[in-house]
DNA sequence: ATATAATCGGAACGCGCGCCCCGGTTTCGT
DNA sequence: ACGAAACCGGGGCGCGCGTTCCGATTATAT
């Protein structure tokens, strides 16, 4: 299912053109960019999307997957790390940070593990690397073991959205994580 | 400006009527209900609606604010108690239960000192209460001193994601709120 | 060069929703 | 009881957006 067909150059070309619009356009606005105006920043007529992208939901996942997937590379990497609460710790504050850059990332971690969205193909790498940090930094006493997997997607979901509200606020960026992380760690 | 002119006796009633239907609506689908489905629910048209009330947000707001006022009442009920931080942390508590059961409110809280709204006259009560048990917990040494006002909302904001991403996973309630509290304790 | 098929672009459609308009109806003072 | 003023309802407008359609255009094989 990989070949398909040899694309024509053209379309090969505005297919190109129209993943790197819809990447700085969704990382600008998120999923609330209207599909219109990546068309228009692409050079390329709405048709032209809706050829390459079965709908804008395919394309969004499109342009993020590469991302969520380095980012699922990253945590299993650090699940080998010799001090598993911090890299627990760097995991998180690095999804957070780079999801303040960019709000597709954002609107996909937020999404993440609604009852309506059983959680994409593209999203069990990276949960499931996350539940190993997780379990890690458990073992080892710097996480309390009554959170799963489940309270981290909420843990992340209220992170984002106090960074979000703080950074509006002109509070210094980084603070709210921190606090949460606090309460993360093994009751004393 | 208050008393301006004896309504008409179905204009009143009508206005009731909307106003019930409203609350209920809000309070299932918040802001998102549209408000044709508020004036079928009254069993009213549309055009009574928007001559009772301006705009969408004008009859959620007038919805809303005795709601809010009745938390800002409690607040400052509670901002005499003899132990602070636990005035502060009922109350907290308290707000994110109620928003888990109303989404008007959840709706209402969440909008709360965004740069484009800042802080409508019927919140600034709330706030300032809130503020006022805050001040207080901090005095009392309960609650981390690096803490102000607006951290309290994204807090707040914080909370309600974290809940209502925890229940809609089948996760019990309150845990999470909890366990930000906790973060606030002043350092050990 | 020419035929063929893939591709393009943007006009058009459907839909949902906030909001306005106006002909018909109801209330209330007299 | 009756007329004027207030009020009602729901059809309709405008808008934004996701998606589709089709005549024009362009790449490619021969």
């Amino acid at each position: 299912m990989t070949p398909d067909k040899p694309l024509r150059a053209d379309a090969r070309r505005n297919r190109a053109r129209v993943l790197a619009a819809a990447e700085a356009a969704f990382s600008a606005e998120g999923m609330a960019v209207p599909l219109d105006e990546i068309a228009r920043r692409a050079g390329v007529g709405a048709g032209t999307v809706y050829r390459h992208f079965p709908t804008k939901e395919a394309l969004f996942e499109a342009v993020i997957h590469e991302r969520i997937e380095q980012f699922a590379k990253e945590a299993r990497a650090l699940s080998a790390a010799e001090r598993p609460g911090a890299a627990f710790t760097a995991f998180l504050t690095r999804l957070v940070d780079q999801a303040m850059l960019n709000k597709a990332l954002c609107d996909a971690l937020e999404a993440a593990g609604s009852p309506v969205k059983p959680l994409d193909g593209t999203q069990r790498d990276i949960w499931a690397a996350f539940a190993t940090l997780l379990a890690a930094a458990q073992r080892d006493g710097t996480v309390r073991t009554d959170i799963d997997l489940s309270d981290l997607r909420a843990l992340l979901s209220g992170a984002l959205a106090m960074e979000r509200h703080a950074r509006a606020g002109d509070r210094p960026p980084g603070r709210m994580t921190e606090l949460l992380l606090d309460a993360l760690h093994a009751r004393r």
